[in-house]
RNA sequence: GCUGGAAUGGCGCUGUCGGUAGCGCAACUGAUUCGUAAUCAGUAGGUCGAGGGUUCAAGUCCCUUUUCCAGCUCCA
């Protein structure tokens, strides 16, 4: 058996005895859902009866009941049944019915006994004796809330994960990778190398510290230069707007929940009163309506008043209204309009994960504005300038293609040119097959292509996103007039490469481990006098690394040297400078590099040049020594 | 929003059966003036996330709540 298929066997087999176990110890009522195999083990969805609370002081119970039935040695006996016998045998699981009723007429039916009294349904394969299941290791991971088909309506479940190996030793292995993965954690990096912080009276809203903050521009910079060649303009809009803005562009109506509210003066209302009909949760249409009283003396906030405002939550309504200001005509198309304003999002609680999801950040956004006819060599350069950005970085990513949903608007002529158009440059770019492609999962406006990239613990996170937008033209009334006279729609692309700097900055701390390249570094150079009678000549050096756009800082207390390296080794500065009376005699410098080679008495031109060229070239890699 | 965890000086942690808070690093002061990751001595810093309750007594037990973490759902 080969691996691969000796896991999932293995994995999925062990699904059943954990859905036994738990039967065993919480009794006859539990709902057993379904027990998929994953990455590294496998889960399983319950409803509990009543009451029943899954803890993890209960991990080891389950686990130990898991093992007892193990041990029993029990036959697994495979069975093919009628649709109607697969009814009666599961007549008191909810899910296993509905399952069952979802199967064609014609489909033949398998279950699988465990001993003579846990049955499943399940295609299988699966093992011949629970005795193979002896040496497996297997360990109940977490629990965690999980809905029936992942649908929020429908019931919420209880999801049991554990780690399954073939032995101890893969077990344990996996665990110490995990371990690892955790070491690259971007919040316990940013806090140790004082990137960011963050406080509970702005959840999801970094501080960016100095050092971070120093981080964050570089990235700014370089997005700026490389869009200043492709033909890009730079603008900045009002981060908050009266809700006639949001009443044009659609987002009054789709996206008000996850916008931050700025009331006016007008609509502060006295109120005393019962209210009848109020829905409480405006994300469930299922909520039921409840009446509120408001205390005597309360004053209640009227969203709908005139002077309501609200925070922008994307770029793109401020985008279109620059866009409306003037008459265009076809000869300036396209017209980019880039832009990385303040962006704030509210999110349902528990959405929130480090600098990865955040209720306010910056977008290396764009809002192009096009003809139809160019939308693909458009496209082409966005990929073009997805692939310089990402490459500089070392990371890869993953392409995924979204294409027109059933509720969709516009005109389907449109779409199905603007489809081909994508495809026929996702095909040249990736290869055929070598994109993802979600059918009827793009948005109303516009078909999409989203680019996702990896953690450390190996989530994938949407960074670049190029979508089309048929919509916003339409909503705005732009136009542009052609060659004949005529007035067009234009098109809008919207584009980010980054994605949000915030989630982009978290991914590659973890793909640096917070060790980065040169031109990425908070400070790139750490200077270290010996004795305080160095310091004259360290600050000359200082003016001259600053003189060279370098960001570079120095310690010039009287501490010792060795207190002062430790310090800036701890914050993984590229290079630290050495300087006594040899260097200040002979105007170089000593350079520890990060990793710790060393190179000695190295001109202090020579040692300017080397770092103006890793910030010219964004080098991956420092360089460690002088040809 | 759902399930399960967590919160103790700036950071990392200990705190037993409920008995009135400790340690390391960092900081500060003084001494040391030093050639590549921890010099020595001393000092200061905490209403234990917030609110309420039980108790003679709460960091510890109970309730509520905020924030964070791992998942689910949703998303850049």
């Amino acid at each position: 058996m080969e691996r691969e298929e000796f896991l999932e066997v293995y994995r999925h087999s062990l699904a059943h005895i954990l859905a036994k176990a738990v039967i065993e110890i919480y009794g006859k009522d539990v709902q057993y859902a379904i027990g998929p195999q994953i990455a590294d083990g496998f889960y399983y969805d319950f409803v509990m009866p009543e009451g029943v609370q899954v803890k993890q002081d209960d991990f080891k119970t389950i686990e130990d009941k898991m093992r007892e039935i193990i041990k029993r040695r029990e036959t697994w006996t495979r069975k093919e049944v009628t649709k109607a016998e697969a009814l009666e045998i599961f007549k008191d699981q909810k899910f296993k019915t509905e399952l069952i009723n979802d199967l064609p007429e014609d489909e033949t039916i398998t279950i699988y006994l465990t001993g003579d009294d846990f049955v499943d349904l399940c295609r299988g394969p699966h093992i011949e004796n629970s005795q193979e299941l002896m040496n497996a290791a297997f360990e109940i991971r977490s629990v965690s809330g999980a809905y029936w088909r992942g649908d929020e309506h429908r019931d919420s479940m209880l999801r049991i994960y554990a780690y399954a190996f073939p032995d101890k030793n893969a077990l344990k292995a996996h665990k110490n990778m995990i371990k690892e993965a955790m070491e690259r954690d971007h919040k316990k990096i940013g806090s140790e190398l004082s990137l960011f912080m963050f406080d509970e009276t702005a959840p999801g809203m970094p501080y960016w510290l100095p050092r971070g903050w120093k981080m964050y521009q570089a990235l700014l910079k370089f997005s700026r230069e490389i869009q200043e060649k492709h033909g890009y303009t730079e603008i900045s809009a009002p981060l908050i707007n009266n809700k006639k803005l949001w009443l044009i562009s659609g987002h009054w109506a789709h996206y008000v929940n996850n916008m931050f509210m700025v009331p006016g003066v007008s609509g502060w209302l006295k109120a005393d009163a019962n209210i009848e009909e109020v829905i409480e949760n405006l994300q469930d249409p299922e909520a039921p309506a409840k009446n509120v009283k408001i205390a005597a003396g309360s004053a209640v906030y009227n969203r709908e008043a005139e002077d309501t405002m609200a925070a922008k939550p994307m770029n793109c309504p401020n985008a279109m209204m620059t866009y409306k200001r003037t008459v265009h005509s076809y000869k300036e198309l396209p017209i980019r309009y880039s832009e990385y304003d303040v962006l704030h999002r509210k999110e349902k609680s528990g959405q929130m994960n480090g600098l990865f999801r955040v209720q306010e950040f910056r977008q290396d956004d764009d809002h192009t504005f096009v003809m139809e006819s160019q939308i693909e060599d458009e496209i082409a350069d966005i990929i073009a300038i997805a692939d310089e950005i990402y490459s500089t970085f070392g990371v890869t990513y993953r392409a995924e293609f979204s294409t027109r949903p059933d509720d969709f608007m516009g005109d389907i002529e449109v779409w199905n040119r603007a489809e081909a158009a994508l495809k026929k440059i996702l095909d040249k770019k990736y290869g055929e097959g070598g994109y993802e492609i979600n059918e009827g999962d793009g948005a109303f406006y516009g078909p999409k292509i989203d680019l996702q990239i990896k953690d450390a613990l190996g989530r994938e996170w949407q960074c670049g996103t190029i979508q089309l937008d048929f919509q916003l033209p339409h909503n705005f009334g732009l136009t542009y007039q052609t060659q004949d006279g005529n007035l067009e729609m234009p098109v809008v692309i919207h584009r980010a490469i980054y994605g949000s700097l915030e989630r982009f900055i978290g991914i590659i701390i973890e793909n640096f481990k917070g060790i980065f390249p040169f031109w990425l570094s908070p400070y790139q150079v750490a200077v270290v006098p010996i004795r305080e009678e160095h310091n004259e000549y360290a600050k000359k050096v200082m003016d001259a690394l600053q003189a060279a756009g370098i960001r570079a800082e120095a310690d010039y207390s009287d501490k010792n040297m060795k207190e002062k390296i430790k310090a800036f080794k701890s914050y993984k500065d590229p290079y630290i400078l050495v300087l006594g009376d040899k260097e200040a005699a002979e105007n170089t410098v000593s350079v520890n590099v990060r990793g710790n080679k060393q190179m000695n008495n190295v001109p202090l031109d020579v040692f300017l040049g080397l770092c103006e060229k890793m910030n010219r070239e964004h080098s991956l890699e420092v360089i460690d020594h002088i040809d």
